[in-house]
RNA sequence: GCGGAAGUGGUGAAAUGGCAAACACACUAGCCUUAGGAGCUAGCGCCCAAAAGGCUUGCGGGUUCAAGUCCCGCCUUCCGCACCA
């Protein structure tokens, strides 16, 4: 047949000519306004850093949000489907250094490449809303917010000491230390380093962000884990000990109150002020302190805090124990952190193995107060920290629980003025000063006379200076631009000094899915009434390397904003999706292990259709994706067959467009059908939920192998052609969210035309998706023996009698006493044979 | 140490407690040919020369008529957190 050989399926030449259609539309993808009829759905990708390439893990992210975005049109969803780029960031300034480009230049024209890429691959984003976030239409906000921000008391500034990246130049958040390395340079140790910072007091809703948390069902459990352990509360009490001799006390952290009369010791923080007032009258012990501050912050720094040998400086001062009036030696120890807690602790070596190791050490006394309740018990091993048992050694309270004890210590701290429940969080403030060039300028002036100013709303936005030399002698590039630095108080007019950190990129990217609702605004960030039809976000897809940082500064800005009064929902993010990683040849894709591979490579190779149904094909979307180029070459296959199926029975399909549909199938065109259906519940029962888009693809390749199977019969017109319209059809609309270049084409091919986008997802109907025989599994005693065909709405009889009647069942059992017999009606028949 | 996820053919993987390995990739044999990164047919977990048969979801127990799936204990790998008092 020299007209099927000439057939041949071009991904370049089908992809080109659709990707021009659509980009001349541009309101294809756009969503409707907020009075529309349709329910909303707003499906999000999280926004890429433009570095200039597309990589595997980006079309891997945007092909599951992608697919999924076109099926809800499909479902007739009003669909928000925005893209944007997180546009800030270190890497601009770099290029600029490296090639003397303006950051701005580097990264618009990154921004352009990238988005051609995009196009190229035929995501369906509605380029009208879309956000770039270092132009200054976007970072005004910014800028807004954090006036708003600061009216509230929540941006303040403080000395501090900082993370410094000496490879970045700036400060970092402690988000982005990992294990004491610079998260962009893996091998650039963190330092330590004082300077004047400002903050958003996101402690305000530490308690909120953890309540909050139980909500979000929607959300993995994992990252619900990681946030949960990250702001990290703790319940207990402190403790106010005086120092003998002196009138300081020193106010102890500390979970389990009901130890104290089994504390010891009292052990400081290296950094803590009583320690520094000790060791300013000691000449040695502040040499020694200074020893113990180096150390723990070389630790820090490495990572290796959890591992240094617990070592500490006695002070020769002791700590009176308020609740029976002890006197206990105050120690300096290199385990105890300034940062958390009170930066002091009680030690109980009996009933903590940090305490218990270091007094074993220091030959500290220890001293058992927990006893098993179970008097006939043996007693454990010292040392133990179980919450369980009675206390002894511990006077008016020997005989009490751990949890009543709590309580009672509680309540007589509290009467004695010397104590109370505390709530302590892991959870920082949020340090956003950066001291780099290409961000948010903080708007905020210093006036020698006034002091803290912030710029008044109607002098927004605090515009970045476009020329600047980029060097990196450290220190703020801006402080360098005496245009940007000199002006003038807004209050009392004279020459004062703009504040010349700019914001941590991380503030960009909290609010942005806000603004795709309303991009063009040039009054508020967005409108409230856009973003309460759109919030929450019904699906969010990203990496779960976002788990932590970008994910929780954007519930809490989400938050701010609803106390503004801006948006009333308390969760910006309804559902949650973490994709797994791409990877090759075992490992991460990355340019030091060399084993990139380049979405543009793919795409030319096998077409943006093939590439992008690869991705979701080769693994469930959760799990890490090995990525296999013969398995492009696969799915590429794969499409070419159904381009000659649909290619070769169009005209069948087309002729039956008048008739009414067919329920007349007979023979050949019942079974197809019913394959048909079956599909079609399948996938989109996965998209309800399930997202196992590996099995839906695998789901289509049955149908199209069916069909293909069937080849004779649907030419021959053997099956009714109203039966060949439906099927091509279906199988058309079924493949639209996976491969939308090849499903327009034969969408055509097949005589429609309007775009497939906003046809109607097909519906399953039962009645042909049913089995009318199916195959049932006969055990003996849990062992597979025969397989019998049975009717599908059998009764258990009939299954059982199917069963017996079988000759392999019949042989097995002659002689033998069937005891039993289970059947699950259309699952198995179960023996039971002694 | 704490928390989470995972462990199934040569590979990626599939399987509401009910026929383990669907769908692909790779490989093998054959066909076709306009010699292609094409198409078609067949085979492809392990043992056994083959058949018959037996075995098989990291390891060991358990629950059940029936376990890859549920429960208990262990091992390994990956991820997150980590002197957090």
């Amino acid at each position: 047949m020299v007209e099927e050989t000439e057939l041949r399926y071009d991904p370049a030449a089908i992809e080109t000519k659709w990707q021009q259609r659509w980009a001349a539309d541009p309101h294809l993808y756009a969503a409707e306004p907020v009075s529309s009829a349709k329910p909303k759905y707003y499906v999000l990708e999280m926004l890429p850093y433009p570095s200039g390439q597309l990589h595997m893990g980006h079309v891997r992210n945007y092909s599951i949000g992608d697919a999924l975005a076109r099926h809800m049109w499909m479902r007739g969803y009003n669909v928000l489907h925005p893209m944007g780029w997180d546009a800030f960031g270190l890497p601009a300034e770099n290029a600029a250094l490296k090639n003397n480009t303006p950051p701005r230049e580097w990264t618009l024209s990154n921004i352009a490449a990238m988005k051609r890429q995009m196009q190229r691959i035929g995501f369906s984003y509605d380029w009208g809303t879309e956000v770039t976030t270092c132009l200054p239409d976007y970072y005004r906000w910014n800028q807004w917010f954090f006036l708003r921000m600061y009216e509230k008391g929540l941006v303040y500034r403080k000395k501090s000491r900082v993370n410094w990246c000496p490879e970045c130049a700036t400060v970092l958040a402690n988000e982005q230390v990992i294990n004491g390395y610079c998260w962009r340079h893996e091998e650039t140790l963190v330092e330590q380093r004082d300077l004047e910072q400002w903050f958003f007091r996101i402690t305000a809703y530490a308690q909120e962000l953890l309540d909050g948390l139980d909500k979000l069902e929607g959300w993995p459990e994992k990252v619900r884990t990681m946030q949960r352990n990250w702001i990290g509360r703790s319940e207990g009490t402190e403790i106010d000990f005086a120092v003998e001799n002196r009138s300081e006390k020193i106010r102890v952290f500390t979970t389990r109150v009901d130890t104290i009369f089994g504390a010891t010791s009292v052990q400081l923080a290296p950094e803590h002020p009583l320690v520094m007032a000790l060791a300013a009258a000691d000449a040695g012990l502040k040499t020694q302190v200074a020893e113990l501050i180096d150390e723990q912050k070389k630790a820090k720094e490495s990572g290796e805090m959890g591992e240094i040998e617990k070592h500490g400086i006695p002070t020769g001062h002791f700590a009176i124990n308020p609740y029976n009036r002890e006197p206990v030696p105050i120690w300096v120890a290199n385990y105890v952190l300034m940062d958390y807690g009170t930066g002091a602790i009680m030690s109980v070596p009996a009933h903590d193995e940090r305490d218990f190791e270091f007094s074993k050490k220091y030959a500290i006394p220890i001293r058992q107060v927990i006893a098993s309740a179970d008097s006939n018990a043996e007693e454990p091993e010292l040392p133990f920290s179980a919450e369980e048992g009675v206390l002894l050694n511990s006077g008016e309270y020997n005989g009490l629980t751990c949890i009543q004890a709590q309580k009672r210590l509680q309540e007589a701290a509290a009467r004695g003025a010397f104590g109370e429940a505390a709530v302590t969080f892991r959870l920082k403030d949020w340090g956003v000063s950066r001291q780099r060039y290409w961000g948010t300028p903080i708007p905020m002036i210093h006036c020698e006379r006034d002091g803290l100013v912030p710029v008044p709303d109607e002098q927004l936005p605090v515009l970045l200076p476009e020329r600047i030399e980029i060097t990196q002698t450290g220190g703020s590039p801006l402080s360098r631009v005496p245009e940007f630095v000199n002006v003038k108080c807004p209050k009392c007019g004279r020459a004062a000094r703009r504040e010349t950190d700019t914001m941590d990129t991380f503030v960009d990217s909290s609010w942005y899915f806000y603004r795709y609702t309303d991009a063009k605004n040039v009054s508020a960030p967005f409108g409230r009434e856009r973003a309460r039809y759109w919030f929450p976000i019904d699906q969010y897809i990203g990496g779960v390397e976002h788990a932590i940082l970008h994910l929780i500064y954007s519930r809490f800005w989400t938050k701010v904003m609803r106390d503004l009064g801006m948006t009333e929902n308390d969760e910006p993010v309804r559902r949650l999706f973490t994709q797994g990683m791409v990877i090759k040849d075992g490992a991460k894709m990355s340019k030091s292990k060399g084993n990139v591979v380049s979405p543009d490579d793919m795409v030319a190779r096998y077409g943006a259709d093939a590439t992008r149904m690869y991705a979701l094909f080769a693994a469930p979307p959760d799990r890490d994706l090995e990525w296999q180029e013969d398995g492009v070459a696969g799915v590429s296959r794969f499409l070419a067959r159904v381009w000659r199926l649909v290619e070769k029975h169009a005209p069948v399909a087309r002729s039956a467009a008048s008739q009414a549909q067919g329920r007349s199938a007979t023979g050949a065109g019942v079974a197809l059908l019913r394959k048909l259906h079956q599909t079609i519940a399948k996938i989109t029962q996965d998209f309800e939920g399930r997202w196992h888009f590996n099995t839906c693809v695998a789901a289509i390749m049955e149908l199209v192998n069916e069909l293909q199977a069937a080849d004779a019969q649907l030419a021959s017109g053997e099956i009714a052609a109203p039966v060949v319209r439906e099927l091509l059809r279906t199988l058309v609309l079924l493949l639209a969210p996976f491969a939308p270049y090849l499903s327009a084409e034969l969408w055509e091919k097949l005589g429609e035309k309007s775009a497939i986008l906003r046809a109607a997802w097909p519906k399953s109907d039962p009645e042909l998706a049913k089995e009318d025989k199916i195959e049932v599994p006969v055990q003996i005693n849990g062992k597979l023996i025969a397989v019998v065909r049975v009717a599908s709405d059998a009764d258990p009889k009939q299954f059982e009698a199917a069963a017996l009647a079988d000759e392999k069942v019949k042989a097995r059992t002659a002689g033998k006493t069937v005891a039993k017999v289970i059947v699950v009606p259309g699952r198995a028949v179960n023996l039971v044979v002694k």
